[in-house]
DNA sequence: TTATTCTACTTGTATTTACAAGTTAAATTT
DNA sequence: AAATTTAACTTGTAAATACAAGTAGAATAA
C-alpha cells in the first residue's frame, strides 16, 4: 500500500481528489456532461478511477463549492451551468444576453513594472510592497462599445516574462491560471456609483457626469500573500454587472 | 452502535457535523474565539464532543467555506473576521469603518401580501407565482443619513405570522433564519449605476441625477424553489458597498 | 551563542466499513 | 387499471485507522 503510494507521489504530486476534481471540471467545461444531466454516480467514479468513495466525495464537494454541480440525495450530482469565474463578474446585457465571445479587450497600457501608489485602498504585505507591481490598463468592449475600463496591479513576484505577454482578447486570469498556476481563491471589493470624470467619460464614451459603477477589488490567490488588485470602471448604460455568489 | 445512533436521532435530527459547525460558528460570532487566534485542534474537538476526526473535519470545512476560519497545515484553524452574511453586502465607510450597530432600519412599507409585478427581472417558479409575494420596503440609515432603500419580495409560502413581525433594527435575514429556519445559500445579482430619480433622490437625501448604485438580487435558500428577491438602491456618496467572495 | 536536529504537535490524504435516507422504477397487490 | 409495495439504485452520515507533510519549539551539537 505504501509502495503504491510513493509511486503515485513520484509521477504526480497532486492529491487524487484534486485530480478527479480537475478531470470532472474539465469534462463539465468542455461539454462532456451537459448542463442538467447527471454525473456518474459516486460508486461509478470510484470504480473508474480506482479510488474510494470519500475521495470521490471530496472532489465532488469541491465541485459543489465552485458551483459546477449540485447534489441531491437519492438522485445524483446534477451538472450546472458553470460559473464564469469565481467572483470575477461577468456582464449580462439588459436586452439580450451577451456571451463572452463578444467581449473584446484593448490594452491601453501594456504591463510595466511600477512602484505601488502612495495611497492605496488596501493594505499591502511587506513582500508585495518591496517587489513593486506590474501595472496594466485595459479597455473591454462589447459590440465595439466600451464597457469596462480596468486598472490592474499585480505584485512583481516570480512572474517570468509576464510583461511581454499579450492579453488581447484573452483573460488576464486565464493567463495567470494556465501559465503561472495562480488561481483566484476569492477576495473583497468595494463598490460605488460615481460620476464620470473627463477621462472615464472619454474612455467609456459617455457624457461627463453620467453614473459609472466603480469597483476596488483585492483578489486572493492560492499563493500565500500574493494578491491581485484591480480598479474597475463600468459603463452601466446598456449593460449590468451580473454575478453569482 | 446502532442503538446509540437511534438515540441520537431521537433527541436531535440534525447531523453531528452540523451541530459542531453551529457551535463553533456561534462561538466565533460571539467572540469566544478571537479573530486571528487558533481554534482547538481537530483532535481536541474530537475529544470534547466525543466524535471522530472526519466528522470534525466536515464541520471545519463548512466553516472554511463560509469564511469563518482558514486552515493551515501544521499550524491549525485560524479564526477570521466573520463575513457579515453570505452574499449580503455590508457597508464600510470610506473614512472610518462603521459597525452594524450604527445601522438603523426604517420600515417604509410594512410586509403586505401583493401579486408579483408584471415585469420582473428574474424568472419565478410556478409555486412562487401562484402564492403571491410578501412585499416590504425599508430605508436603512447610518448616522441618521439614509444609505439603503430596499424593496423586498418574498414568496408567500409557509410563513405564518410573517406580515405581523417587526423588522425595525433587525435583519430580515436574521428573522428568516431564526424564526423560519430559512438560510441563504447564495444567489445572483445585477448591478448598475443609475441616476437618482425624484423618489430615490428624496428617500436617499441626494440631488436628483446623482449616481446611485442599484442592485437586483435573487437569493437562493435551503428551501427548494424558494427565493428572495430584492431591489436595492444605495447612496454611495459617503459609503461604499463592501463584499467578500 | 548559533546552527542543526529532533520531537511533538498540527492538518492533509486515503482506505475501509457500515448504515441511514431519499429517489425511481419495476413488481406486486388490490 | 390503479394503488401499493418492494427493490435497486442514489447520496448522506459516521466510525476507526493509517500514514504523509507542514510547523514550531525544545534538545542537541557545532
Amino acid at each position: 500500500m505504501t509502495q503504491i503510494h510513493s509511486i503515485m507521489a513520484e509521477e504526480n504530486k497532486i492529491p487524487q481528489h484534486k485530480k478527479i476534481y480537475e478531470i470532472l471540471r474539465k469534462h463539465i467545461l468542455t461539454g462532456v456532461y451537459e448542463e442538467g444531466s447527471l454525473l456518474p454516480s459516486e460508486n461509478e467514479l470510484c470504480a473508474v478511477h480506482n479510488i474510494t468513495r470519500p475521495t470521490v466525495r471530496q472532489a465532488l464537494e469541491a465541485l459543489v463549492n465552485d458551483g459546477f454541480i449540485s447534489k441531491k440525495q437519492g438522485k445524483g450530482s446534477i451538472v450546472r451551468k458553470p460559473p464564469q469565474d469565481i467572483g470575477i463578474l461577468s456582464i449580462s446585457g439588459t436586452a439580450s444576453a451577451i456571451g463572452n465571445q463578444y467581449l473584446q479587450t484593448q490594452i491601453l497600457q501594456k504591463p510595466q513594472i511600477k512602484p505601488w501608489p502612495e495611497r492605496f485602498p488596501f493594505d499591502l504585505t511587506e513582500i508585495e510592497r518591496e517587489s513593486g507591481c506590474i501595472y496594466m490598463e485595459r479597455l473591454r468592449l462589447v459590440d465595439a462599445q466600451p464597457v469596462f475600463y480596468d486598472i490592474n496591479r499585480i505584485p512583481n513576484i516570480n512572474l517570468p516574462r509576464f510583461s511581454s505577454r499579450s492579453f488581447e482578447n484573452k483573460s488576464l486570469f486565464e493567463t495567470l491560471r494556465t501559465q503561472y498556476q495562480i488561481e483566484i481563491r476569492g477576495g473583497e471589493q468595494k463598490l460605488k456609483a460615481i460620476k464620470a470624470d473627463q477621462l472615464i467619460g472619454q474612455l467609456l464614451n459617455i457624457p461627463v457626469g453620467d453614473p459609472v459603477l466603480s469597483m476596488e477589488r483585492k483578489l486572493n490567490t492560492n499563493r500565500d500573500g500574493f494578491h491581485i488588485y484591480s480598479t474597475i470602471f463600468f459603463n452601466s448604460a446598456k449593460h449590468s454587472i451580473f454575478g453569482t455568489f
